[in-house]
DNA sequence: GTCTATAGGTGGATAGAC
DNA sequence: GTCTATCCACCTATAGAC
């Protein structure tokens, strides 16, 4: 992966996280970076491979930050623990979760992007699920689901209150119960 | 209010809730509506005009219905069966709830809209903890935020899914515990 | 790969006739 | 109130030079 490539990745995905996807331009990406407008689309055709790619991107990094931590971190406890501090810092900067904001403008992108999207989430949900199993709940894949659905809504309630706690006290009954 | 001026609203609640905010413009309401887009202006002089009244529109909306449901369901619980009812009919239209939608897009709309917003999930979530606080919760504000967070996030995650049953599935165990 | 230049379209908004 | 006409800014995208 090129450097501008990555660093188009990083800033749009900043942007997608805090204005929408519809709520920046190429321009707005070239300025922040430092290059032209015109060069993105040597990288990202058009917008909407742009979206594709920002999915497919965040899906990796969360899947080897998952992998990872099922090695670092012993017990589904704590895993679930660094979750909820991994998401809690986006509301200080502002952010809600990039496949939830793209499934907020479900309607405004393509088809394809919809089903990363819902790749996104079945593989979360699948690890949360593991998590769930582990610490001896045998509805694992409800309370997984249950605890993304907490997950996206206290983000954006999060986020308008100005108030990360928001998202630790809606979710730590998931693990202290 | 003018029959004209109540159709671009509800016109215009149907298209935030469906594809965001930035996700439509005022010919696409005229056009839908059957008239040009500058009358549009005559009623809502900026697009931010037309976000602030949208929501303070369904934040009456909701208060009435709340207010009525208060007398005509004489039980909590029943009352929060209606509400998930409600919502669970948002996603066969493809429809995300509108505040949560603009709570989403709120870098891109004034302060004045992001006040709006936090006045109308106030309003929700403390007739919410009436309700629960008369199921005899004593954490009943606490319960619900976290009906109120897993309501929204239980939404993305439905239309995504295009399975209504999300919502309710995600909901149920706050009237059957 | 990155640029300049530009096409072609759409956006919000306003002026002024009727 | 609703219209026509129009302005100006911005957007996505492409062609072609370097």
């Amino acid at each position: 992966m090129n450097d501008t490539k990555l660093k188009i990745l990083e800033v749009a995905a900043i942007y997608t996280q805090q204005r929408g996807f519809g709520g920046f331009s190429y321009l707005d990406l070239a300025d922040e970076i430092g290059i032209k407008a015109a060069s993105i689309h040597y990288y990202f055709k058009s917008k909407d491979d742009l979206a594709i790619a920002l999915v497919e991107h965040t899906h990796e990094l969360h899947t080897d930050g998952f992998q990872n931590m099922q090695t670092s971190i012993d017990r589904p406890k704590g895993r679930l623990e660094a979750v909820i501090a991994y998401f809690q810092s986006y509301v200080v900067e502002e952010k809600f979760c990039l496949c939830g904001m793209l499934a907020a403008e479900l309607n405004s992108v393509s088809e394809i992007v919809s089903q990363r999207l819902e790749s996104y989430f079945n593989d979360f949900q699948t690890w949360l699920a593991k998590q769930f199993k582990e610490m001896g709940y045998s509805d694992s894949d409800n309370k997984a689901m249950s605890f993304l659905s907490t997950l996206e809504g206290s983000l954006l309630l999060a986020r308008l209150r100005k108030d990360p706690d928001v998202v630790r006290n809606m979710l730590t009954s998931y693990i202290n119960d």
